[in-house]
DNA sequence: CTCCTAAGGCAAAGGTGTGTGCGTTAGTAG
DNA sequence: CTACTAACGCACACACCTTTGCCTTAGGAG
Protein backbone atom coordinates (compact mmCIF):
# COMPACT_ATOMS: atom_id res chain seq x y z
CA UNK A 1 0.00 0.00 0.00
CA UNK A 2 2.43 2.79 1.06
CA UNK A 3 4.87 0.92 -1.33
CA UNK A 4 3.21 1.28 -4.11
CA UNK A 5 1.81 5.14 -3.52
CA UNK A 6 6.09 5.71 -2.59
CA UNK A 7 6.71 3.54 -6.21
CA UNK A 8 3.88 5.84 -8.24
CA UNK A 9 5.26 9.08 -6.73
CA UNK A 10 9.07 8.31 -7.72
CA UNK A 11 7.79 6.98 -10.98
CA UNK A 12 5.69 10.20 -11.71
CA UNK A 13 8.32 12.58 -10.27
CA UNK A 14 10.95 10.88 -12.62
CA UNK A 15 8.50 11.47 -15.75
CA UNK A 16 7.20 14.58 -15.16
CA UNK A 17 8.73 16.53 -12.51
CA UNK A 18 7.18 17.39 -8.95
CA UNK A 19 5.09 20.05 -9.67
CA UNK A 20 2.81 18.36 -12.22
CA UNK A 21 1.57 15.81 -9.92
CA UNK A 22 -1.81 15.67 -8.88
CA UNK A 23 -3.37 13.45 -6.15
CA UNK A 24 -5.29 11.22 -8.46
CA UNK A 25 -2.63 10.67 -10.57
CA UNK A 26 -0.52 9.07 -7.88
CA UNK A 27 -3.68 7.22 -6.73
CA UNK A 28 -4.89 5.37 -9.72
CA UNK A 29 -1.21 4.27 -10.53
CA UNK A 30 -0.89 2.74 -6.63
CA UNK A 31 -4.03 1.09 -7.35
CA UNK A 32 -5.59 2.59 -4.36
CA UNK A 33 -8.23 5.48 -3.91
CA UNK A 34 -7.38 9.38 -3.91
CA UNK A 35 -9.30 9.82 -0.66
CA UNK A 36 -6.94 7.33 1.24
CA UNK A 37 -4.04 9.61 0.20
CA UNK A 38 -5.87 13.21 1.16
CA UNK A 39 -6.46 11.53 4.74
CA UNK A 40 -3.25 10.60 5.18
CA UNK A 41 -1.35 13.83 3.98
CA UNK A 42 -4.01 16.26 3.20
CA UNK A 43 -2.74 17.55 -0.13
CA UNK A 44 0.06 16.62 -2.61
CA UNK A 45 2.82 18.97 -1.70
CA UNK A 46 2.62 17.43 1.66
CA UNK A 47 2.69 13.65 0.42
CA UNK A 48 5.80 14.54 -1.57
CA UNK A 49 7.72 16.02 0.92
CA UNK A 50 7.18 13.24 3.01
CA UNK A 51 8.00 10.64 0.82
CA UNK A 52 11.09 12.26 0.62
CA UNK A 53 13.54 10.78 2.80
CA UNK A 54 15.63 11.17 -0.36
CA UNK A 55 16.98 14.41 1.64
CA UNK A 56 20.58 13.89 2.38
CA UNK A 57 20.16 13.53 6.24
CA UNK A 58 21.53 16.63 7.72
CA UNK A 59 22.76 14.70 10.93
CA UNK A 60 24.67 11.95 8.68
CA UNK A 61 28.03 13.15 9.68
CA UNK A 62 30.90 14.39 7.59
CA UNK A 63 33.55 12.70 6.49
CA UNK A 64 36.85 14.05 8.36
CA UNK A 65 39.84 11.69 8.15
CA UNK A 66 42.26 14.58 8.98
CA UNK A 67 43.50 15.04 4.83
CA UNK A 68 40.64 17.86 4.08
CA UNK A 69 40.88 17.55 0.10
CA UNK A 70 40.22 13.91 0.93
CA UNK A 71 37.37 14.87 3.39
CA UNK A 72 36.40 17.17 0.10
CA UNK A 73 36.11 15.37 -2.33
CA UNK A 74 34.62 12.28 -0.37
CA UNK A 75 31.26 15.09 0.89
CA UNK A 76 31.09 16.56 -3.05
CA UNK A 77 31.25 12.57 -4.32
CA UNK A 78 28.58 12.30 -2.07
CA UNK A 79 26.26 14.61 -3.40
CA UNK A 80 27.39 13.80 -7.05
CA UNK A 81 26.12 10.24 -6.55
CA UNK A 82 22.59 12.19 -4.56
CA UNK A 83 22.00 13.79 -7.60
CA UNK A 84 23.11 10.87 -10.02
CA UNK A 85 19.48 9.80 -8.93
CA UNK A 86 16.59 10.92 -11.04
CA UNK A 87 14.49 11.40 -8.22
CA UNK A 88 16.42 12.91 -6.29
CA UNK A 89 17.48 15.62 -9.17
CA UNK A 90 13.56 16.05 -9.98
CA UNK A 91 13.17 17.04 -6.29
CA UNK A 92 16.28 19.40 -6.27
CA UNK A 93 14.83 20.90 -9.03
CA UNK A 94 11.45 21.26 -6.98
CA UNK A 95 13.46 22.75 -4.71
CA UNK A 96 14.66 25.72 -6.78
CA UNK A 97 11.51 26.59 -7.93
CA UNK A 98 10.63 27.14 -4.45
CA UNK A 99 13.27 28.56 -3.66
CA UNK A 100 13.82 32.77 -3.51
CA UNK A 101 14.22 35.09 -0.60
CA UNK A 102 13.46 33.43 2.14
CA UNK A 103 16.57 30.53 3.16
CA UNK A 104 14.29 28.21 3.98
CA UNK A 105 15.62 26.16 0.40
CA UNK A 106 16.73 22.71 0.33
CA UNK A 107 20.60 23.51 0.41
CA UNK A 108 20.94 25.14 3.63
CA UNK A 109 22.32 22.32 5.03
CA UNK A 110 25.09 22.40 2.56
CA UNK A 111 26.10 25.84 3.30
CA UNK A 112 26.11 24.82 6.65
CA UNK A 113 28.48 22.43 5.82
CA UNK A 114 30.70 23.89 3.46
CA UNK A 115 31.44 26.65 6.00
CA UNK A 116 32.26 23.91 8.60
CA UNK A 117 34.55 22.55 6.38
CA UNK A 118 36.15 26.20 5.84
CA UNK A 119 37.00 26.45 9.26
CA UNK A 120 38.93 23.25 9.66
CA UNK A 121 42.07 23.54 10.07
CA UNK A 122 44.45 23.83 7.09
CA UNK A 123 41.78 25.71 5.16
CA UNK A 124 43.07 28.31 2.62
CA UNK A 125 39.27 29.07 1.31
CA UNK A 126 35.81 30.52 3.04
CA UNK A 127 32.39 28.98 2.97
CA UNK A 128 31.61 31.05 -0.07
CA UNK A 129 34.38 29.64 -1.79
CA UNK A 130 33.25 26.06 -1.07
CA UNK A 131 30.28 26.89 -2.79
CA UNK A 132 31.34 28.58 -5.26
CA UNK A 133 34.08 26.53 -6.67
CA UNK A 134 32.50 22.51 -5.39
CA UNK A 135 28.59 23.19 -5.10
CA UNK A 136 27.34 25.58 -7.47
CA UNK A 137 29.27 22.90 -10.30
CA UNK A 138 27.76 20.31 -8.87
CA UNK A 139 23.91 21.28 -8.05
CA UNK A 140 24.59 23.28 -11.81
CA UNK A 141 25.00 19.79 -13.55
CA UNK A 142 22.36 18.20 -11.29
CA UNK A 143 19.52 20.40 -12.48
CA UNK A 144 20.40 21.04 -16.03
CA UNK A 145 23.01 18.54 -16.82
CA UNK A 146 22.32 15.60 -15.12
CA UNK A 147 23.49 13.14 -17.89
CA UNK A 148 27.30 14.39 -17.25
CA UNK A 149 26.95 14.41 -13.74
CA UNK A 150 28.26 11.09 -13.21
CA UNK A 151 31.10 12.15 -14.91
CA UNK A 152 32.09 14.21 -12.58
CA UNK A 153 35.38 14.05 -10.49
CA UNK A 154 35.24 16.04 -7.34
CA UNK A 155 38.63 15.86 -6.55
CA UNK A 156 39.22 18.10 -9.73
CA UNK A 157 37.11 20.97 -8.29
CA UNK A 158 38.28 20.13 -4.74
CA UNK A 159 42.26 20.65 -6.33
CA UNK A 160 41.29 24.05 -7.80
CA UNK A 161 39.52 24.98 -5.09
CA UNK A 162 42.33 24.28 -2.49
CA UNK A 163 45.54 25.43 -5.34
CA UNK A 164 44.03 28.27 -7.28
CA UNK A 165 45.71 31.86 -6.28
CA UNK A 166 44.10 33.40 -3.35
CA UNK A 167 43.52 36.61 -5.02
CA UNK A 168 40.00 37.26 -3.37
CA UNK A 169 40.55 38.23 0.18
CA UNK B 1 -3.76 45.94 -21.77
CA UNK B 2 -1.25 44.12 -22.32
CA UNK B 3 0.80 46.43 -20.66
CA UNK B 4 -1.17 45.39 -17.37
CA UNK B 5 -1.42 41.50 -18.11
CA UNK B 6 2.62 42.05 -18.59
CA UNK B 7 2.96 44.14 -15.26
CA UNK B 8 0.39 41.44 -12.92
CA UNK B 9 2.35 38.64 -14.61
CA UNK B 10 5.79 40.20 -13.63
CA UNK B 11 3.99 41.03 -10.04
CA UNK B 12 2.90 37.27 -9.53
CA UNK B 13 5.74 35.52 -10.42
CA UNK B 14 8.20 37.67 -8.24
CA UNK B 15 5.28 37.14 -5.81
CA UNK B 16 4.37 33.52 -5.68
CA UNK B 17 6.79 32.17 -8.52
CA UNK B 18 6.10 31.23 -11.88
CA UNK B 19 4.29 27.45 -11.09
CA UNK B 20 1.87 29.11 -8.82
CA UNK B 21 0.02 30.90 -11.73
CA UNK B 22 -3.11 30.92 -13.09
CA UNK B 23 -4.90 32.37 -15.78
CA UNK B 24 -7.56 33.65 -13.48
CA UNK B 25 -5.24 35.40 -11.27
CA UNK B 26 -3.55 37.47 -13.78
CA UNK B 27 -6.61 37.98 -15.64
CA UNK B 28 -8.45 39.68 -11.52
CA UNK B 29 -4.78 41.48 -11.27
CA UNK B 30 -4.63 42.51 -14.72
CA UNK B 31 -8.67 43.60 -14.61
CA UNK B 32 -8.94 42.26 -18.11
CA UNK B 33 -11.38 39.10 -18.32
CA UNK B 34 -9.84 35.97 -18.30
CA UNK B 35 -11.28 34.36 -22.03
CA UNK B 36 -9.19 37.68 -23.74
CA UNK B 37 -5.99 35.62 -21.99
CA UNK B 38 -7.03 32.28 -23.04
CA UNK B 39 -7.65 33.82 -26.57
CA UNK B 40 -4.42 35.02 -26.88
CA UNK B 41 -1.91 32.35 -25.19
CA UNK B 42 -3.96 29.36 -24.51
CA UNK B 43 -2.45 28.69 -21.58
CA UNK B 44 -0.37 29.99 -18.73
CA UNK B 45 2.84 28.73 -19.44
CA UNK B 46 2.53 29.82 -22.97
CA UNK B 47 1.76 33.37 -21.88
CA UNK B 48 4.09 33.08 -19.20
CA UNK B 49 6.94 32.21 -22.13
CA UNK B 50 5.78 34.48 -24.30
CA UNK B 51 6.08 37.62 -21.97
CA UNK B 52 9.61 36.35 -20.83
CA UNK B 53 11.25 38.42 -23.73
CA UNK B 54 13.11 38.42 -19.72
CA UNK B 55 15.34 35.90 -21.60
CA UNK B 56 18.59 37.00 -22.91
CA UNK B 57 18.57 37.75 -26.25
CA UNK B 58 20.55 34.45 -28.19
CA UNK B 59 21.22 37.16 -30.88
CA UNK B 60 22.22 39.79 -28.97
CA UNK B 61 25.87 39.81 -29.54
CA UNK B 62 29.05 38.68 -27.11
CA UNK B 63 31.41 40.95 -25.88
CA UNK B 64 34.71 40.58 -28.22
CA UNK B 65 36.97 43.34 -28.09
CA UNK B 66 39.99 41.08 -28.27
CA UNK B 67 41.17 40.90 -24.20
CA UNK B 68 39.54 37.65 -23.26
CA UNK B 69 39.46 37.91 -19.71
CA UNK B 70 37.89 41.48 -20.07
CA UNK B 71 35.17 39.95 -22.25
CA UNK B 72 34.49 37.28 -20.25
CA UNK B 73 33.72 39.17 -17.18
CA UNK B 74 31.10 41.75 -19.50
CA UNK B 75 29.55 38.11 -20.19
CA UNK B 76 29.31 37.18 -16.76
CA UNK B 77 28.43 40.85 -15.29
CA UNK B 78 25.66 40.59 -17.96
CA UNK B 79 24.28 37.17 -16.33
CA UNK B 80 24.86 38.99 -12.44
CA UNK B 81 22.76 42.37 -14.01
CA UNK B 82 19.93 40.32 -15.53
CA UNK B 83 19.36 38.03 -12.76
CA UNK B 84 19.60 40.46 -10.22
CA UNK B 85 15.79 41.46 -11.24
CA UNK B 86 13.89 39.76 -9.26
CA UNK B 87 11.20 38.92 -11.82
CA UNK B 88 14.32 37.14 -14.18
CA UNK B 89 15.54 34.91 -10.83
CA UNK B 90 11.59 33.42 -10.56
CA UNK B 91 11.94 32.92 -14.79
CA UNK B 92 15.28 30.79 -14.06
CA UNK B 93 13.69 28.96 -11.33
CA UNK B 94 10.80 28.25 -13.53
CA UNK B 95 12.72 26.96 -15.86
CA UNK B 96 14.88 25.10 -13.67
CA UNK B 97 12.02 23.56 -12.13
CA UNK B 98 11.03 22.21 -16.12
CA UNK B 99 14.82 21.29 -16.73
CA UNK B 100 15.57 17.74 -17.04
CA UNK B 101 16.40 14.95 -19.36
CA UNK B 102 15.93 16.80 -22.48
CA UNK B 103 18.26 19.79 -23.20
CA UNK B 104 15.68 22.35 -23.83
CA UNK B 105 16.53 23.71 -20.42
CA UNK B 106 16.78 27.90 -20.72
CA UNK B 107 20.68 27.81 -20.34
CA UNK B 108 21.44 26.03 -23.52
CA UNK B 109 22.20 29.49 -25.42
CA UNK B 110 24.74 30.41 -22.05
CA UNK B 111 26.12 27.28 -23.02
CA UNK B 112 26.81 27.44 -26.50
CA UNK B 113 28.40 31.02 -25.70
CA UNK B 114 30.63 29.86 -23.19
CA UNK B 115 31.82 26.92 -25.66
CA UNK B 116 32.11 30.10 -27.94
CA UNK B 117 34.63 32.01 -25.56
CA UNK B 118 36.72 28.75 -25.14
CA UNK B 119 37.17 28.81 -28.41
CA UNK B 120 38.82 31.46 -28.87
CA UNK B 121 42.13 32.42 -29.42
CA UNK B 122 44.02 32.64 -26.01
CA UNK B 123 41.89 30.22 -24.44
CA UNK B 124 43.35 27.98 -21.61
CA UNK B 125 39.59 26.41 -21.21
CA UNK B 126 36.86 24.48 -22.66
CA UNK B 127 33.24 25.24 -22.68
CA UNK B 128 32.71 23.39 -19.86
CA UNK B 129 35.65 25.52 -17.80
CA UNK B 130 33.21 28.00 -18.06
CA UNK B 131 30.50 26.68 -17.03
CA UNK B 132 31.60 25.12 -13.90
CA UNK B 133 33.75 28.07 -12.87
CA UNK B 134 31.65 31.26 -14.30
CA UNK B 135 28.45 30.19 -15.08
CA UNK B 136 27.68 27.65 -12.33
CA UNK B 137 28.24 29.97 -9.04
CA UNK B 138 26.45 32.74 -10.65
CA UNK B 139 23.71 30.54 -11.68
CA UNK B 140 23.40 28.78 -8.32
CA UNK B 141 23.36 32.34 -6.57
CA UNK B 142 20.69 33.34 -8.79
CA UNK B 143 18.55 31.10 -7.74
CA UNK B 144 19.49 29.94 -4.39
CA UNK B 145 20.81 32.77 -2.57
CA UNK B 146 19.31 35.92 -5.13
CA UNK B 147 20.61 38.08 -1.79
CA UNK B 148 24.30 37.80 -2.52
CA UNK B 149 23.91 37.85 -6.15
CA UNK B 150 25.02 41.68 -6.38
CA UNK B 151 27.92 41.27 -4.45
CA UNK B 152 29.28 39.12 -7.12
CA UNK B 153 32.33 40.42 -9.25
CA UNK B 154 32.63 37.91 -12.14
CA UNK B 155 36.15 39.10 -12.70
CA UNK B 156 36.82 37.09 -9.66
CA UNK B 157 35.76 34.02 -11.06
CA UNK B 158 37.22 35.02 -14.63
CA UNK B 159 40.69 35.50 -13.18
CA UNK B 160 40.50 31.99 -10.79
CA UNK B 161 38.97 30.57 -14.62
CA UNK B 162 42.18 31.73 -16.47
CA UNK B 163 44.85 31.06 -13.67
CA UNK B 164 43.92 28.01 -12.60
CA UNK B 165 46.45 25.41 -12.77
CA UNK B 166 45.21 23.73 -15.53
CA UNK B 167 45.76 20.01 -14.43
CA UNK B 168 42.30 18.81 -15.60
CA UNK B 169 43.05 17.27 -19.15
C1' DC C 1 -17.02 -14.85 20.29
C1' DT C 2 -18.01 -10.07 20.55
C1' DC C 3 -16.75 -5.34 20.60
C1' DC C 4 -13.96 -1.57 19.34
C1' DT C 5 -10.93 1.09 16.59
C1' DA C 6 -8.25 2.25 12.62
C1' DA C 7 -7.85 2.35 7.78
C1' DG C 8 -9.54 2.14 3.16
C1' DG C 9 -12.99 2.18 -0.64
C1' DC C 10 -17.19 4.41 -2.55
C1' DA C 11 -19.80 8.14 -3.95
C1' DA C 12 -21.54 12.68 -3.91
C1' DA C 13 -20.87 17.67 -3.37
C1' DG C 14 -18.23 21.92 -3.72
C1' DG C 15 -14.63 24.75 -5.65
C1' DT C 16 -11.49 26.18 -9.16
C1' DG C 17 -9.36 26.29 -13.55
C1' DT C 18 -10.25 25.82 -18.45
C1' DG C 19 -12.48 26.46 -22.82
C1' DT C 20 -16.10 28.36 -26.02
C1' DG C 21 -20.33 30.66 -28.22
C1' DC C 22 -22.38 35.09 -28.49
C1' DG C 23 -23.08 40.00 -28.30
C1' DT C 24 -20.84 44.46 -28.11
C1' DT C 25 -17.49 47.95 -29.10
C1' DA C 26 -13.64 50.33 -31.36
C1' DG C 27 -11.07 51.27 -35.19
C1' DT C 28 -10.58 51.41 -40.17
C1' DA C 29 -11.49 51.19 -45.16
C1' DG C 30 -14.53 52.35 -48.78
C1' DC D 1 -22.11 57.33 -43.24
C1' DT D 2 -21.82 52.43 -43.75
C1' DA D 3 -19.65 48.04 -43.65
C1' DC D 4 -16.23 45.10 -42.09
C1' DT D 5 -12.87 43.10 -38.97
C1' DA D 6 -10.59 42.35 -34.78
C1' DA D 7 -10.50 42.41 -29.95
C1' DC D 8 -12.83 42.19 -25.68
C1' DG D 9 -16.33 41.15 -21.97
C1' DC D 10 -20.06 38.16 -20.49
C1' DA D 11 -21.99 33.97 -19.40
C1' DC D 12 -22.22 29.29 -19.54
C1' DA D 13 -20.59 24.51 -19.80
C1' DC D 14 -17.06 21.22 -18.94
C1' DA D 15 -13.35 18.87 -16.56
C1' DC D 16 -10.53 18.19 -12.86
C1' DC D 17 -9.06 18.43 -8.15
C1' DT D 18 -10.47 18.60 -3.47
C1' DT D 19 -13.17 17.43 0.49
C1' DT D 20 -16.38 14.92 3.28
C1' DG D 21 -20.00 11.48 4.95
C1' DC D 22 -20.99 6.71 5.02
C1' DC D 23 -20.06 1.90 4.72
C1' DT D 24 -17.07 -2.16 4.76
C1' DT D 25 -13.15 -4.64 6.33
C1' DA D 26 -9.12 -6.03 9.14
C1' DG D 27 -6.89 -6.53 13.46
C1' DG D 28 -6.54 -6.49 18.41
C1' DA D 29 -8.63 -6.35 23.31
C1' DG D 30 -11.64 -8.05 26.55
Amino acid sequence: MLASIRKAVEELIAERGSDAITVPMVAERAGVNHSSIYRRWGDARTMINDLATYRLDPDRGLPDTGDLRADLAAWGQEMVSHYSVPVNAALLRGGAAAAGESESDCLRDRRAEAAGFAARPGSTFTGDDVIDHLVAPIIYRAIFLPWTLPDVDPRVYVDELCDRSDRSD
